[in-house]
DNA sequence: ACCTGAACACCGTTCAAGT
DNA sequence: ACCTGAACACCGTTCAAGT
């Protein structure tokens, strides 16, 4: 049978998931698909666009969050959809960090557009809408990367329980962070 | 003659000036040094920790900006020494990035306790400040990967020149999303 | 203490040739 | 159109053995 970019997508997001992006490789991936490494080249030109399709994959339930019309609260939700699709995934946050800085991802695009509407409705230029919103998915991914660290070093027995992280809460300090930026947000509009 | 960390890490900064990060392999460098691979492992454990030495090297002028009373000031002093750090070499912001997210430059941590400090004089409570100085990091780190990588770009004449990026102000936008973060910790010391 | 030589166990990518 | 086989040009890391 064929092989589809679908089914080599779901193939390489079941090795990351069960292995973690360190063992996600071209080679791997070909054997687990039974093919040689180079069928994979028929389908993605290289690594890098292949990594960008799985984001979008890992992506998907953060790419359409419910329209709410309170700027606030639509940067709120489409926050929190977006980390808890990165930590629904071995090492998501760090693939989609990578693929969000190499441009590779398409669903990374989206997001950022909307919260780039966002920053607008929050009364930021939109010269410089866009930048806000960077800003801000900066901030969720540097954060969710580090929590993903910490989680996966910890369910990994590698800390001792006294400096265990399963205390921290991290929901809490995730809001904290990101009422930081909002509250940014709502003195631009306050000011000019 | 004997091989001391100093000239490695010297070494390791000049290869990564002349051809990037991507360049930058233990076997390059041992070439480069006319020693054996092998070698290098003498003086670090392994590559990450060479990594980190190099960032450290990298943020050395970033280190010690003179102190200044008003935490706002202090903030954007930390934030501009450390964005010209990273653009001093290619490819710094990535190779800096990736160091401190393993957790491997002294210097990066010796910076986030200044912010952490700078946070603190803003009114954050201690518990948070550690946090709130991680997310000024994160928003520097990522604009200047950004920045960088479309600096490099250009200069590489891979982009046709009407969508030169010589045109944008880069300082400008930096300094948009920097008072962004400003105005958030702001709030902050107004409302607790 | 510090380094060499040589190996181990891999990588991503290309491309003529096959079906 | 889609894939194989095989090669190209590399990697990071280890470790007995040398000085």
């Amino acid at each position: 049978m064929q092989l589809h970019k679908y089914d080599v997508v779901e193939a390489a997001t079941a090795i990351l998931d069960a292995y973690g992006i360190a063992d996600l490789t071209m080679r791997r991936l070909a054997k687990e698909l039974n093919v040689s490494p180079g069928a994979l080249y028929w389908h993605f030109a290289n690594k890098q666009q292949l990594l960008g399709a799985i984001a979008d994959r890992i992506l998907q339930p953060a790419r359409d969050v419910p329209a709410v019309t309170d700027w606030r609260e639509r940067i709120v939700a489409v926050c929190s959809a977006l980390r808890d699709a990165l930590l629904s995934h071995t090492d998501g946050a760090e693939l989609v960090s990578a693929s969000f800085a190499a441009g590779q991802s398409q669903a990374a695009g989206d997001i950022l557009t909307a919260l780039s509407a966002a920053a607008e409705d929050a009364g930021v230029p939109s010269a410089e809408a866009e930048l806000a919103a960077r800003t801000v998915i900066y901030y969720v991914l540097g954060f969710t990367v580090d929590e993903q660290s910490k989680l996966q070093w910890d369910s990994a027995g590698v800390l001792d329980p006294q400096e265990s992280v399963a205390a921290i809460d991290h929901d809490r300090r995730f809001g904290f962070g990101l009422r930081l930026l909002i509250d940014g947000l709502g003195v631009i509009s306050t000011v000019s």
